[in-house]
RNA sequence: GGCCCGUUGGUCAAAUGGUUAAGACACGGCCCUUUCACGGCUGAGAUAGGGGUUCGAUCCCCCUACGGGUCACCA
């Protein structure tokens, strides 16, 4: 049974970094019929921010990312929070010193500070490491502080990476890392090794990041006399500053991407393409169709660049696929904010502007002109393919006008047909009235119709009152 | 600085010991004789450099350069 975990610390809102690695959990879980589970790794509890972990489900929960075990809904294997399972991790720290594996140290900060070198790097020199049994129960049972430390052996340590394949690391590129802190929280390193045991974890996947602590990660499942997780992970994320992604680079979180407008389906998609691609050629994904044909093998290991244009495209990928009904409701605050002439059908506009925005509020603006006729340049009129000037479209705009006065069939195909044969009979093309009536009726150079349906939508009287005011204009 | 990892067009990215080295975004052009958009077609644009191994390297090995990561009682 493949069990995967995304564990945060809710130190701050998620970023697509966050997102993906979650994303990938989540799908080799679902491929896998297995189960996804979100752990919450609050052991720093001087980092600790409510709102994050609030915000850490919101954000799940918008993305559609839902987990069978976690906070919350719970499981076999709970409680999710480690801050709530701090009893378990002391016993097992205290059976790896009867193992001769770690020790108690009580050396102060100031001690340990007095080990760094000049560039302020240092590691611990175990000067607690030669303290006697009589010593230790001593400066137990005085209460003191303590800490507990993973004893690294000498020799080298080699583990293997889904992605990154066989790893080495000198174990002397190792300090005894502190397992247990002196408040009684276990370290995240330890905390997570524990807890993925308990929890049956078989897959864990993070940021390449960790790559060079795994090793410690392998000598502490070989002192405890666990199994190995598999372990996968990922290619790091970069801005374009080319840095890792990360808050304090003031790269966008999720909720971030969401208010500027980025469907969550969307964003969902082009995280998953960020580090890892299909065996074809598609790229416009749903999360269920990832759930099937997600394969970790196919993960990169170089970094990648966010690419906020990609993301922009994506988006109007999304929205396009969108059932007409969901996006008139998304739309419908925009459009109603930008016209708001009685009778106007607002789910037809919707469907005008769909396939023609990136965001949803980009709608506002392609429709502004329905209610007022911005004021426009009479070079709009100029259009070297269609052949039109201001002089022709003058001539056309009084065609189109005596044409369209008498007109009682004021639907497109009767519009259609009565400026068709208005311009066939004047010697003009079709394009050469359609063109100037259009950029009377609308004054802007692009509009999500063409001409009839302008025609319809602002209905007879105004249309006529839009021409002649361009014929003034002319 | 030590250690670890990486390097295919501006970006994402496929592929392979022998190919004209895919495709997508962005960009340019054309077409769609109702614009813009959509769609279609098309153009420019890449295997970091140097050595090997090989009949042949983008691919395998080594070196260099560059980039990133990591070296906490943070995660």
């Amino acid at each position: 049974m493949v069990r995967t975990r995304y564990a945060p610390s809710p130190t701050g809102f998620m970023h697509i970094g966050n997102l993906r690695t979650a994303l990938y959990e989540y799908l080799i879980a679902r491929k896998n019929k297995g189960v996804f589970i979100l752990r919450i790794e609050d052991t720093d509890q001087s980092r600790y921010v409510e709102s994050a972990e609030d915000a850490i489900y919101e954000t799940l929960k918008l993305t559609g990312l839902t987990f069978d075990e976690g906070p919350g809904i719970g499981g076999d294997f709970g409680p999710y929070v480690q801050s709530q399972r701090k009893a378990d991790y002391l016993p097992h720290a205290q059976s790896l010193v009867e193992k001769g594996k770690a020790y108690y140290c009580f050396c102060e900060k100031e001690r340990l500070d007095g080990l760094a070198d000049e560039r302020g790097l240092k590691k611990y020199d175990r000067h607690c490491l030669g303290l006697d049994a009589p010593e230790i129960r001593q400066k137990l049972e005085s209460g003191g502080a303590y800490v507990i430390r993973q004893l690294i052996p000498d020799g080298k340590t080699t583990f293997h990476d889904e992605v990154f394949g066989e790893i080495t690391i000198d174990n002397q590129e190792m300090e005894d890392q502190i397992l247990i802190k002196s408040d009684g929280m276990p370290t995240y390193n330890f905390a997570n090794v524990v807890d993925d045991h308990a929890m049956k974890i078989t897959h864990v996947v993070r940021g390449s990041e960790y790559l060079t602590s795994t090793p410690k990660y392998k000598l502490l499942y070989e002192a405890l006399g666990w199994e190995l997780p598999l372990y996968v992970h990922l290619p790091l994320l970069q801005n374009t500053e080319g840095r890792k992604i990360s808050k304090r680079h003031g790269d966008a979180s999720i909720p971030q991407l969401l208010e500027m407008g980025f469907l969550p389906e969307a964003i969902i998609n082009y995280a998953a393409l960020l580090g890892w691609s299909p065996t074809d050629n598609r790229e416009v994904f749903t999360l269920a169709e990832l759930e099937n044909i997600f394969e970790p093998k196919n993960i990169s290991k170089s970094p990648s660049t966010f690419d906020m244009k990609k993301l922009t495209w994506m988006n109007a990928e999304h929205i396009k696929a969108l059932p007409p009904e969901v996006f008139a409701e998304m739309a419908l605050p925009y459009l109603q904010a930008s016209v708001a002439k009685p009778g106007t059908d607002y789910a037809y506009l919707a469907k005008l502007t769909q396939p023609r925005v990136s965001f949803a509020k980009d709608c506002g603006e392609l429709v502004d002109f329905i209610d007022a006729l911005p004021d426009y340049d009479i070079e709009l009129y100029t259009h070297k393919k269609m052949k039109t000037n201001p002089e022709i479209a003058k001539q056309a705009l009084e065609v189109a006008l005596t044409a369209l006065k008498p007109l009682a069939d004021w639907t497109h195909d009767g519009l259609g047909a009565a400026i068709t044969s208005a311009a066939e009979s004047n010697g003009l093309s079709k394009g050469q009235v359609l063109w100037p009536i259009r950029t009377a009726l609308s004054g802007k150079p692009t509009t999500p119709c063409g001409a009839t349906e302008i025609c319809e939508i602002l209905g007879k009287d105004e249309t006529l009152c839009r021409i002649e005011k361009g014929l003034k204009k002319l």
